[in-house]
DNA sequence: GCCGTGCCAAATGTGCACATTTTTATAAAG
DNA sequence: CTTTATAAAAATGTGCACATTTGGCACGGC
């Protein structure tokens, strides 16, 4: 049987924003889950078969992820996925360092008891998935507590510039295998919570600090795997039945 | 004489990637320069007109001023220059301030005599600014002081969130009028140099966050005023001589 | 006098038909 | 057999012709 799926036709010129956003969120978390392999082609005329859609909807939609540096896009070549040198990512690693070293100066300035009980559950969840084993939740809990720790602060742009840093990141961990066991990274979350409950600013910056070392230090390149997935129509049909699912 | 321009006669399909850029940069430098105000309407067909272009390239411009959040795209009811609102400016503020509390923590760590010979000249050239009354000079400056600040990093996503937020304030400028005199912040800035000098984190931070404070506090809303700019034309052709006479 | 209703002009959204460019396949020459 | 040149095929870029939606304005009723 052919691989088309329902196509518009012609003629079809409603409007539909909603439209717009579901393509754009499946290309989106397709690449926030690491289906997308780095250096994957996205070419338009497939993807506008895959999702039934127009091409142009799918060309409007490619270039807004090119715009948020999502996607690399090159004039006249089509859209892929990035393929981030080793440098790239010790400057996300680092750019992430450095901010939480600012935010935890401001946090400790607000500190209160309802912040720490907060994170203290936050560790009871990371050590519960450390110890039953669950890799997938472990990373994701991971992310998740340096994300709770900026958005203690409530600033909006200072949250946005977290979770930017993080898709990119999640984004290498294709290219870049990162800290296959985090079960350590438990403790050095927990020493930051310590410190700040403590009100020492100096321990939990040089906690953070060296938490992200470690991290970084277990960096290393698999130059020649880089699959560059092959089957485009597999990756997004898996993607939205699991959006369907839920 | 009627005000329009050359416009491309029908047929003109070639691929014009400048062509693109050109827009995209006038529009991007009037919105730095304040020249467009908070709340002024971008309709599509007038701006082809004033560039002579296809209202499509105009299009695809805007919705990329928008995926970049530079202009608040509504659907069916096209592009504005954001207006945004006190807490929205606290917010850019804020986030700068704990973005170089974490700079300043990182670069203690590997500041040198050149770094510090730099900062200073840069202190030179802002008093010279700050004396012979150019204030124009003198908000560059002190905006760049802090861009040398994040760029001794010499990390790419840090300048670029820096570089957001600044982009992101000029446009605050027009409604929210910071800091008409910025000749205190002069001295300011030396201080946080005096203070990297003798490697005192500490300090250097205490410096720094009172002077964004001192910054902040002055801000001020003059709501009524709000003009939302009339005159595109007048606008675009005064950024597109000033462009071509460099 | 003021608010709701129905038209009309203007602006935005979208599919489509090409032009242009890139990539791939094929063939010929060294 | 490798390399280069050429042509065909596929993919991207762009203007255009509409459809749809929004905003303004006159008209009429309360």
């Amino acid at each position: 049987m052919a691989t088309q799926r329902r196509r518009n036709g012609p003629g079809n010129r409603k409007a539909n924003p909603a439209e717009d956003e579901a393509v754009y969120q499946a290309i989106l978390h397709a690449l926030l889950e690491g289906k997308l392999k780095a250096g994957t082609k996205l070419a338009e005329p497939p993807l506008a078969d895959i999702f039934g859609v127009s091409r142009e909807r799918i060309r409007k939609v490619l270039h807004r992820l090119g715009a948020e540096r999502r996607l690399e896009m090159i004039p006249n070549r089509g859209a892929r996925v990035p393929r981030p040198t080793l440098d790239d990512v010790r400057s996300v690693y680092e750019a992430h360092r450095v901010l939480e070293a600012g935010v935890l100066t401001q946090l400790v300035r607000l500190v209160d008891d309802a912040l720490i009980e907060k994170l203290t559950a936050h560790l009871a969840e990371e050590r519960a998935a450390a110890t039953r084993g669950d890799r997938a939740a472990s990373v994701r809990l991971s992310g998740a507590f340096h994300v709770h720790l900026v958005e203690a602060l409530g600033n909006a742009e200072l949250t946005r510039f977290l979770a930017d840093l993080l898709s990119r990141s999640s984004v290498m961990v294709s290219v870049y295998e990162p800290a296959t066991d985090s079960i350590c990274a438990v403790d050095e979350h927990g020493a930051i919570v310590e410190a700040l409950r403590a009100r020492d600013v100096a321990r939990a910056i040089a906690v953070s600090r060296e938490h992200f070392l470690h991290v970084e230090s277990r960096l290393h390149l698999d130059d020649d795997a880089v699959p560059a997935s092959e089957d485009l129509a597999a990756v997004f049909t898996a993607v939205k039945a699991k959006r369907r699912r839920r």
